[in-house]
DNA sequence: ACAAAATCTATTGTATACAATCGTGAATTT
DNA sequence: AAATTCACGATTGTATACAATAGATTTTGT
């Protein structure tokens, strides 16, 4: 094996493509609607159509788009009916999904999720450093989990959780704060179960969790 | 509105790769591990490399096919892993679903369900007649469900479920028979449990139905 | 004879060109 | 004037051509 720098694997154009448009979908730059030309992609990035295409239709399976046929992409409505539908699913799997992942998940792994968790209380004005601590909790309760089928419908739920989120943070700013301390505490009810191994009580405490979040997003008073 | 003949709306070539390729996979024609090279596949179906290229990401998304960068699709493994993945998944959202479908199920339908359940325990060698039966049942439970998420999950997990039951009708065709007496009666109790809308009887109901299932697909004896 | 490097080949990734289709609006008919 | 038809433009769907890469094969150096 002569060669070196080997590491770097060079990402498809779709690949890149891909991971660009999700990215400006769930951060809500894409507005629900958006009409997404072809063409027009295609000079916006100077590539041609055959990786966007490729592109779009990854993200209509995970639900960021609609295709219609012979007229085109448009970026997916998020209504309230589909946030039920995604909280629905997080509600179903997660919990069940944190319980499996229990035995999975290391003393020092939780003793730095809390850790985190503690400068989040410390900072709470750094929305940044609660998005990052809330993404690591929730990725540590599924990402080692060895069924993909289970993980990937996760990691788009929480996807698209995260695109719904931003459209309250930009839509009722004032609440923000309240919003991430009360989320704060219930991480921490989650570490805390997940220290006793105690499977019902993982359970619902993220069970609980979801619940409160759906709450907080849907109808942020 | 001038036009008539309105109705049949042409499907894209990918679709139609799409549908002919998971078609081969479920069935088996298509074994775990084959190449899945476009250009053979655009030789043998007489159009452009384009449309295979997309129907085979579709396949990907589905669990249906590997493709590795710059080498190409295989058809997906069939392990006893993967297997434990789909029935894992279908024991945490078949249940739900059946819950959450009950109110949306007809009295007509049911009764209907259970007719055609009887053809098949009057008929206990015509094999189609049962895995018609068997989709029809399993549909019901899921076909009305609005959360497109869901039902488009457990629909694929299905799929997926019928690909591993062939893999034993071939190896393990002997008792065949007493699978199919077995599961016609756990659907029985199913229906059961809905013309008497208890939501718990239902949930227990299908949970059982497919652990058993599971069980017998996983290990035939 | 063996290992490393260079070349070749098969196959996917990307770009471009062409075909088919849908919507729109003008022209035409009644 | 209203409705129907026709033709055009815009956009996606499909085909083809080209580029890049991974793997196999051959060549070369010691």
């Amino acid at each position: 094996m002569g060669r070196l720098a080997e590491i770097g694997n060079i990402p498809s154009l779709k690949q890149l493509v891909y991971e660009n448009l999700r990215e400006r979908i769930i951060s809500g730059e894409l507005e629900p609607g958006t009409r997404l030309r072809e063409e027009d992609l295609s000079e916006e990035m100077k590539i041609s159509r055959a990786p966007i295409r490729e592109a779009l239709n990854m993200l209509e399976r995970d639900g960021f788009t609609v295709i219609v046929p012979r007229k085109g992409a448009i970026v997916a409505e998020a209504t309230e009916e589909e946030r039920d539908y995604i909280w629905e699913m997080r509600g179903i799997l997660e919990p069940y999904a944190a319980v499996k992942s229990m035995p999975l998940i290391s003393e020092e792994k939780i003793r730095k999720v809390e850790n985190d968790l503690k400068k989040v209380q410390e900072n709470p004005d750094d929305l940044k450093l609660y998005m990052d601590s809330d993404l690591e909790l929730h990725e540590m309760l599924y990402q080692n989990l060895k069924n993909h089928f289970l993980k990937d419908t996760l990691e788009n739920m929480r996807a698209h959780s995260l695109r719904m989120r931003w459209a309250v943070e930009n839509t009722c700013p004032g609440k923000r704060g309240d919003i991430e301390s009360e989320s704060t505490k219930e991480h921490l009810k989650i570490l805390e179960a997940l220290k006793q191994k105690d499977e019902k009580l993982v359970y619902d405490a993220v069970y609980e969790h979801l619940q409160k979040s759906k709450d907080r997003i849907l109808s942020p008073k």
